[in-house]
DNA sequence: ATAATATATCGTATATTTACGATGAACGAT
DNA sequence: ATCGTTCATCGTAAATATACGATATATTAT
């Protein structure tokens, strides 16, 4: 695509289409509320609910984690992740601002 | 990406991600806060107002437009564009909703 | 009819995303 | 030390996204 022009815009509206970028595909949204339902958060936990590879799974956990949405620690040979609520919350002002921004609701 | 799963999700899930991802480029963001700050709505006034090419401004309306986030009415050679409340109100009931699963305030 | 204006679409180049198998790295248990 | 388990990363292939110039289409004005 040449060179992209994303670094022109606001801020704002960079980092709000990042976090858009990270809940565009169905397997993130869902893994968001796998992390939620499960009380164990294993990665091996998630690949099982999902159809896809273990490899892929992976992927779409580090660009979750890359926006900062969700954040994962290191316990032993295992992996926990979870939501990570700061992030989640300032997303969630900044969708609302936007949605009154645009006359919604 | 060989043969994409996308399709193996809930239809709630495929449907936030869709609109996730029509807001995952900051361009559609500002081009949203545009049609909410213009009286006119013409195409060209969105491209003056942008870092982007008349043809690279039309397709990213064109996304938006596929997910219903906009719609546009052809007005002589002109065509005015707006922003679709219905469909907004629905993504912001459906963020609201996965915001409040995933456990955010 | 012709010209001017407004917008969409086509063709194309490059970047990024998605998907997977295979491999590598880290840890716990034997 | 070796083995099994868990997860990330590498390499790779195909799909999709981004960007633009050029062109097509449609309408209004002359």
């Amino acid at each position: 695509m040449a060179i992209s022009k994303k670094e022109e815009f606001s801020k704002d509206d960079i980092w709000l289409a990042d976090i858009a970028k990270a809940l565009s595909h169905p397997a993130r949204i869902r893994i968001l509320k796998i992390l939620t339902e499960l009380n164990s958060c294993m990665v091996g936990s998630i690949v099982d609910q999902l159809p896809l590879a273990q490899a892929t799974v992976s992927q779409h956990l580090k660009e979750l984690k890359r926006v900062g949405l969700i954040k994962g620690e290191i316990d032993g040979p295992k992996v926990c992740y979870c939501v990570n609520q700061p992030v989640l919350e300032k997303a969630k002002k900044q969708l609302d601002k936007l949605f009154t921004t645009i006359g919604c609701c």
